[in-house]
DNA sequence: GAAATAATATGATATATATCATATTTCGGA
DNA sequence: TCCGAAATATGATATATATCATATTATTTC
């Protein structure tokens, strides 16, 4: 309680909002890529993880990841099976899939390709203001997230060019 | 009501909410990047403009929009005069700011450059598994936003090699 | 084939963010 | 010098998003 005033005290004189996620993902991508992140370096067809350890591993709320991960799972993101012994995993097929594929999912494809000021008549033809200038970044973006598959972050972890998250 | 029911039925069934903001950027700086750029194209010193027209020019929310300029205002990234006469206008020094310095003020630092999977302890040193793949992407995406001037985006405005929103 | 396990499905709650409403201050003009 | 216009400040409400809780289904193991 006193915690929310100090905060709300201390966003107003910042003018802003502390601790608040990130931008470029939203939060449900950002929680939904650690989880894939993980089981890309933990698991495989004969070591299940649970969500409960999945929970756990990656700090997001162990009902919110169950959602996310039956929404990859659906769409054959992740690969599940129920049951004792049972848990995610990524088959060799599943790693092999590009980042994109996982936001494309949580966030849908409209949010990620969107105008940056969120118009709907924007485009090439008719570009918004920023449109030109966005357009490099947000099509590195895209096309970063499009090339890089699950399996490659894997291999930099295993190699240690990278680290697990907290 | 029946609209929101047919949202929520058929955002499950595409596993996604539909026409939810971009990502990049939080509504909220949006707002505040369509107000500062009418005001480029259409205030002077002489002639302010009300958050009124403002918010329908823009299709903001009128006292959401107020909020933010008031932030703006505040932190002298635009001008404002009290009374009848007044509004919001820019000064050419105000036109001269980054739009970072818009983002900077609406959505902070911290959030501009946060890790993109919020991982507070990821750093060059101990980058997270994203890290070095993402690094290029958001550093063109500040460094556009710490170049593009307000300014400029009017200068095309003016010339019409793009639009204003709607 | 019964018991336990774990994903799936669904609904309810909390929090953050966006939106609305109203009071206060400041300024210009009659 | 008083009235009205407009920004400012603040608080209240609504909506979206994130979080929690529980019931259901499938699968393994004994």
């Amino acid at each position: 309680m006193i915690y929310i005033i100090f905060r709300t005290i201390m966003s107003f004189y910042l003018g802003q909002l502390i601790c608040s996620p990130s931008l470029m993902l939203s939060t449900s991508s950002k929680y939904a890529l650690k989880a894939v992140l993980y089981l890309a370096d933990q698991s495989n067809e004969d070591h299940k993880v649970m969500v409960k350890d999945l929970s756990k591993a990656t700090q997001v709320p162990k009902a919110y990841l169950a959602k996310l991960l039956q929404a990859l799972s659906r769409h054959n993101i992740v690969s599940s099976a129920k049951g004792p012994k049972g848990g995610y995993f990524l088959t060799p097929e599943n790693k092999m899939l590009p980042l994109y594929s996982v936001v494309e999912i949580i966030d849908g494809v409209n949010k990620i390709e969107m105008c940056i000021l969120g118009l709907e008549q924007c485009s090439e033809k008719k570009p918004c203001a920023l449109h030109q200038y966005i357009s490099p970044t947000r099509e590195l973006f895209i096309s970063t997230l499009k090339k890089m598959t699950i399996h490659e972050l894997s291999l930099d972890l295993k190699k240690s060019s990278s680290f697990l998250p907290l």
